[in-house]
RNA sequence: GCCGGGGUUCCCGAGCGGUCAAAGGGGGUGGACUCAAGAUCCUCUGCGUAAAGCUUCGCAGGUUCGAAUCCUGCCCCCGGCACCA
């Protein structure tokens, strides 16, 4: 037997589509290559640069599954679609393993990438190959080499000597952004403040625009939230102090200038410069050298942690209150952060909790200068801060009692800025991206320093500045073990000078790629402006959440910083970002003690509390030893099934579970699915009024199948494409359709549908139908607009499955009242009457009348005029009041159509007496000569009443 | 504490003023087919009843002819930020 005939295939059967096949032919046929030259409408979808590990997991298959089928359904539709690829594939793992195993970074990456190239290729994804970027390829880093040259020219990349978070572990420096708790976001290991000399790109210069283009991207609200928070805009003022005989000025940063006149003291950091200068020489330089000494190694983590302790010394000096003219004691407190703002707060105990918890620390008095109720005693104690806004009492100069909120804060920066001692400012929480790694595999850094030039840029003609291979992996920087790399001539002076040894942090490397794509195979310049222009932005981009904060920040700069060097012309670099959910897997799971456990627990009681373990679904990882690997699902269901399965189970925003049986049965369903064309094409009848049905049906789900894709809820987009046209197709056989003809046209077009989420089964079902070419690279042809005889076929069958769905439902019932079987059923369709009245209330209600005053237009109708016309609008309030706003927009139509309920259902008496197992049903108009039941009461418009016997 | 997202019928999950007792899936039920199993198809799956009515979408109120959906207050869960001046 042909391992393609379909339909005698048992489940556990490998998938008789020969995948493998179909992706040579589409590799063949160059079907998703993308061109410049291309006339169509662009669509760039892109998924987030992935590093290169050895293996494809879980997540990837199923961000890709996700990407693919939206690019496959843009190609369809006749866009021109940029789907490229790429790897992130500079950085420290494979740099760790030649370290620890021997090797070189440069052949474990490329070996990795060979593998894992491999299995995403097996899963059939759509990309244009020949546009890969590696970013350890120096065709890529000159670029990123350059683009640091023109930062540096512009100011926007500069080197300074700061304390900056070192990992141990990685024996490497971090930027703010990649401690998490106080810990490596890499290795989790622990971070120390360290004082180095070290690159930054000055991410600050655009935070106001980084914050403001977040109002014009699609991006999910966690992130626009998660990005602001990072940002930390705050507004407030900047305030001078001058410090008491000396030419000092502290300047603090606050964002409540409205309780200037309750300070009571100012705090320095500790690593404040101005700090040592004070108290040099003095008896107080001991205090703030050990709390210094305490506070600098300290972790910024352990260092915010311990901030509830409050520690602080005097300096001895004091300060000048900047509009009362006071004396006002300069401390040196743990709980300001050399960092943020200018590194001093004015302290004010009266409205801070921090500054509060401080003075009753040491004594230092608090001052009431804000009340919280209008008509409050000015002179009340306080108990504790009071924080919030309140309206200025005891203010020492005249003018300012009674200003409340922004008003007060107005009038206080409004005094200062007059007087030159203060502004009002802005303040970011982000700080300078630290693009420095003491490492090796990375984009090394194109700068030589030399003893009499200082600092000088390789010039542009020498870049790429290559890797050297002479290194050697102990401990330190792999670069400073090579000679042949460091030594080098001053290309000013001409004099021996030293190479850089830092590289690039890989964030750089991922901060531009996706316009690399746009033209990765030019090498005489990073991209063209023009074709960077067409191509961007990127219209669908995906990924994980977990690079909301630093990939997606310093992406962002980076496409912001490219344009105002006139490289480009786009703002943002990515337009519509959808972060997929977890995968997840079931592991063993301790009710009692709220704990995951790894697999290798599963059948035995709980490690602590020798309970019994129960199943939960957890993140998929190596840890819990909880992972399914894609190669062994591949390998028994196909790549398709897996595709299937993956955009099935949930949308592509939720989380997701694993689950054995579910990808079973998603094969079975794939199996059923590859006999459709043998089964459709084996119909031998001919035309019949169903057909017109069935051609409406197909338009319609091709229409939601579009609906569903645009809202990227490729749930629904696969639901329709193997599920519900599966039920149409039977819903038509079961009605009598087998028109030969019609199942070509059906088939032909499903295919497309079939091909977004399956696309070798696509494949393999347009050959099987004869088409000429791959399905893959053949637009849809669009179906005309539903006509109306279709339209009205639809609602003839709709009409039909809901009389149906009614009379099943009571007739388990009804029997139970024949006390037998039923043997017929009379339908009675609703009285015109009834109709009538429900077309002219939609009518009025739409016109903007109010239903209660629908009553009185009621009784001036001819219905309501003879003896029934108590009973009349007695059913108004009643029965049709409620639904009138029931039927939706199709059955609206339908009661103002031609639509001819006796008729329709006349028609389909015998497929009703079938379907309900009845001899016969005979089909009346309610309240006429015909009808003797006297049931017709129960009757609605398009909801007849069925009387069983 | 602040910001964002949530709490829906046995479970997962859609809905976001009337088509809602609430899609779809899973699980369960009954039936058709079959020697049987699998697969497939159909029915039912809040109580109730010849179609009524009743209860239900975290809790309590409110707006409306009408609320799962809108408003107010509260409780709980998840994610982020946080002695940030």
């Amino acid at each position: 037997m042909s391992r393609k005939a379909f339909g005698v295939i048992m489940a556990d059967e490998y998938t008789p589509v020969d995948e493998v096949a179909w992706q040579q032919k589409w590799d063949e046929a160059n079907i998703f290559d993308c061109n410049m030259a291309d006339e169509r409408p662009k669509f760039y979808c892109l998924e987030m640069y992935p590093y290169p590990s050895g293996k494809m997991h879980m997540g990837h298959v199923r961000n890709y599954s996700i990407g693919d089928a939206v690019a496959r359904n843009k190609r369809m539709m006749g866009f021109n679609v940029l789907y490229p690829i790429g790897f992130d594939s500079f950085g420290m793992p494979a740099e760790n393993a030649a370290r620890d195993e021997g090797g070189h970074p440069y052949e474990i990456t490329e070996r990795n990438m060979a593998s894992i190239t491999q299995q995403i290729k097996r899963m059939g994804f759509s990309y244009d190959w020949r546009r890969q970027v590696k970013s350890h390829d120096p065709r890529y880093y000159k670029w990123t080499q350059y683009f640091f040259s023109q930062f540096y020219q512009k100011g926007l990349a500069y080197r300074e000597f700061a304390p900056v978070n070192w990992c141990g572990q990685c024996v490497t420096v971090l930027a703010n952004e990649q401690v998490k708790a106080g810990r490596c976001w890499r290795c989790n290991g622990p971070v120390t403040q360290k004082e180095m000399n070290q690159w930054f790109f000055d991410t600050p210069q655009y935070a106001q625009e980084l914050v403001d283009g977040l109002e014009t991207v699609a991006y999910p609200e966690n992130v626009k939230s998660l990005q602001k928070d990072w940002l930390g805009r705050s507004e407030g003022a900047e305030i001078s102090f001058k410090v008491n005989d000396s030419e000092l000025v502290i300047e603090v940063f606050t964002t409540r200038p409205d309780t200037l006149f309750g300070v009571t003291f100012v705090t320095l950091a500790p690593e404040h410069p101005m700090a040592e200068q004070l108290v040099q020489g003095t008896k107080y330089e001991s205090g703030w050298k050990a709390l210094y000494d305490e506070v600098s190694v300290m972790s910024e983590f352990d260092r915010i942690k311990n901030m509830n302790k409050k520690k602080g010394v005097p300096s001895g000096r004091f300060a000048t209150h900047p509009l009362t003219g006071e004396q006002i004691p300069i401390w040196i407190g743990n709980f300001v952060i050399a960092s943020y703002g200018t590194g001093a707060v004015m302290a004010v105990p009266g409205h801070d909790e921090r500054d509060f918890d401080f003075a009753q620390t040491f004594d230092i008095p608090v001052k009431r200068v804000l009340s919280m109720t209008e008509d409050a005693d000015p002179l009340a104690p306080l108990e504790a801060a009071e924080t919030d806004f309140g309206w200025m009492v005891n203010s020492p100069i005249e003018g300012f009692d009674g200003l409340y909120g922004e008003e007060a804060m107005k009038a206080i920066t409004d005094a200062l800025e007059s007087k030159g001692i203060g502004k009002q400012t802005l303040n970011w929480k982000i700080r300078p991206w630290l693009i420095s790694r003491q490492r090796y595999w990375g984009t090394p850094i194109p700068i030589i320093h030399c003893e009499d030039c200082g600092v000088v840029l390789v010039p542009e003609s020498d870049l790429p500045v290559e890797l050297p291979t002479d290194v050697v992996f102990a401990t330190g920087n792999p670069l400073e073990t090579s000679e042949s790399f460091v030594n080098v001539d001053c290309p000013t002076c001409g004099k021996a000078a030293r190479r850089e040894t830092d590289t690039m942090d890989t964030f750089v490397d991922s901060s531009w790629y996706f316009m690399r794509y746009t033209d990765s195979m030019n090498d005489d310049i990073f991209f063209e402006p023009e074709t960077v222009n067409h191509f961007m932005n990127v219209d669908f981009y995906c990924g994980g959440i977990e690079h909301a904060q630093m990939h997606l920040i310093y992406a962002r700069f980076f496409t912001k910083a490219l344009r105002d060097l006139g490289l480009h012309s786009i703002d943002e670099p990515f337009n519509k970002l959808l972060c997929q959910g977890m995968v997840n897997a079931p592991a063993p799971w301790c009710e009692s003690c709220q704990l995951t456990f790894s697999v290798g627990h599963a059948d035995s009681p709980c490690p602590h509390c020798d309970g019994p373990l129960t199943n939960r679904s957890a993140k998929m990882s190596k840890s819990l030893g909880n992972t399914v690997s894609p190669g062994l699902m591949i390998e028994k269901y196909g790549a398709d099934t897996v595709r299937l399965f993956i955009l099935f189970s949930a949308n592509p925003t939720a989380g997701m579970d694993w689950s054995d049986t579910a990808i079973a049965s998603n094969h079975r369903v794939m199996i059923q699915m590859a006999s459709m064309p043998s089964r459709l094409l084996a119909w031998n009848g001919s035309a019949s009024s169903m057909d017109t049905w069935m051609l409406g049906r197909l338009k319609q789900r091709c229409e939601e199948f579009q609906i569903a894709m645009e809202h990227f809820d490729l749930r629904r987009a696969v639901e329709i494409s193997h599920y519900d046209l599966i039920k149409d197709i039977n819903w038509y056989v079961r009605r009598g359709g087998e028109n030969a003809q019609l199942g070509l046209q059906i088939i032909k077009t499903w295919t497309h549908l079939v091909s977004v989420s399956t696309p070798h089964l696509a494949e393999e079902w347009w050959q099987t139908i004869g088409m000429e070419g791959l399905v893959c690279g053949t637009e849809m042809e669009i179906l005309a607009p539903i006509s109306a005889d279709e339209q009205s076929a639809l609602d003839c069958e709709t009409l039909l499955r809901s009389v149906l769905d009614s009379a099943r439902r009571i007739k388990d019932v009804a029997e139970r009242h024949l006390d037998g079987p039923a043997q017929s059923a009379i339908v009675v369709v609703s009285p015109t009457w009834k109709r009538t009245m429900a077309v002219e209330a939609l009518d009025f209600i739409e016109q903007g009348g109010s239903p209660k005053k629908f009553v009185a237009h009621l009784s001036q109708m001819e219905m309501t005029q003879g003896e029934r016309k108590g009973e009349i609008i007695g059913y108004w309030g009643k029965k049709m009041l409620p639904q009138v706003f029931k039927w939706d927009d199709a059955s609206r139509v339908l009661l103002r159509s031609e639509l001819d309920e006796v008729e329709a259902l006349s028609q389909r008496a015998h497929f009703i007496a079938e379907e309900l197992g009845l001899q016969s049903v005979q089909v009346v108009l309610g309240e006429s000569p015909e009808d003797e039941t006297g049931r017709a009461g129960g009757s609605l418009p398009l909801a007849p009443a069925i009387v069983y016997a």
